[in-house]
DNA sequence: GTGATTGTTTACCACTTGGTAAGTGAACCG
DNA sequence: CGGTTCACTTACCAAGTGGTAAACAATCAC
């Protein structure tokens, strides 16, 4: 086990510090994000970094506050992720299918970071307070962008929150649950992931899109 | 804590014992469901019923074939709540329309049902295999009900299985993500539950339905 | 009734958990 | 150079983990 990179140090002290917090922040992510928050002991997490777990401790005095630390890593790296696409040009459906395919490019990807958020809003209580709050500008800007594209009717008119929700939740169930997926008898590769992306759009343009716009626009 | 049910021993003993393992299904499904497999451990599902640990393990040699247990319960209970909706008449949209209220119906009175399928679809291994393969008589039947209606024309034509994953995905979401409810500022109440579906419904409606039949009825 | 069966408890056990206390060697600062 | 700070390790610990072994009491078959 143990990638271990048994790294000679460089670089001054307090850029080595910062490098090894950015590990063990990392490898919480990936770990927390795929096996759970509780399946992962900080012996686990140790191991996997070649350290062990009292330098952990170290850098925080708790799992707990170890977990807060990964929620904000974890939020700006979404917010990074997908900040690009919300803030680019390009109006109505396009902005809309640009965040699409970015966040299944993120699911292909980091499918861990997905996951993660996942887990947190399961385990409830402070966390998920913590990356609601941490994640509310970005909200407040997906729902304002909804709110003009409807009322320059490009958008089916609706609770532009609703419509965040159950587009969140049919983009992030569809590039995520591989099970649910298998169940229906298809197996996640690149091409039927491709394919996947491709009826998801249809799906979502036609819940989304305002019928007239639709029909002044090219079909798809 | 532990409500232990101080039950007067009743019926015979096979009788008591089928009711025994019942409860701890039930307990072990509540609790596995909400908390997560990992963070539930034998002791704390003992002390939730009254019983000791070692009880549990008289009636499921391990945790895990207890959890193997608890799965073939959920899938049954899920079969069981959906089955009227899928199988009773009406076709087109409005069969689709019973079984979101029922989802709905489930989320709010269970919600720790459809919590324990996505806690055991993010274990993954054998534990998802045995749901997918318990759920599977349902997926077909589902699936061959959209291609029916599909090929009626009462459907927009596209990949049953993908559409079934997406509205899967929604429903499941819009029902059950509360904390992404809570980030768009959506106090999940009754009332705003019943909003909710409806906005949902609609948002289905539009991406489901033919739209050369929907011009066909009566505008919802 | 009596003896076997069955469901449950008490008593353990080896191992893992998150966390503490004290020590160590290298990097930093004067 | 010499002391201090810092990042980290070694050595622990108490509480909990899933699981075993044996004792025990109610119930069943006869």
């Amino acid at each position: 086990m143990a990638l271990a990179v048994t790294s000679p140090p460089k670089g001054s002290r307090a850029a080595r510090t910062r490098a090894t917090e950015d590990r063990i922040l990392a490898v919480a992510l990936e770990s927390f994000g795929t096996k759970g928050f509780d399946s992962v002991s900080l012996d686990d997490l140790a191991a996997e970094l070649g350290i062990t777990k009292q330098a952990i401790l170290y850098h925080w005095s708790s799992k707990r506050v170890l977990l807060d630390a990964v929620i904000d890593r974890a939020a700006l790296e979404l917010i990074i992720e997908f900040d690009g696409a919300l803030s680019g040009d390009g109006s109505g459906w396009s902005r809309v299918e640009s965040v699409v395919r970015r966040i299944f490019r993120v699911a292909m990807r980091r499918p861990e970071l997905l996951g993660f958020i996942r887990e947190i809003s399961r385990i409830g209580g402070d966390a998920s307070l913590r990356v609601t709050a941490d994640l509310e500008p970005f909200v407040a800007r997906a729902t304002a962008y909804f709110e003009r594209e409807m009322d320059a009717g490009r958008l089916r008119r609706c609770d532009p929150g609703l419509l965040l929700v159950s587009a969140y939740s049919t983009v992030l169930g569809t590039a995520t649950e591989v099970e649910v997926l298998r169940a229906v008898g298809i197996e996640p590769t690149l091409r039927s992931t491709v394919v996947r992306r491709r009826e998801l759009l249809a799906f979502l343009y036609a819940a989304m899109v305002a019928p007239e716009y639709a029909r002044t626009q090219a079909p798809r």
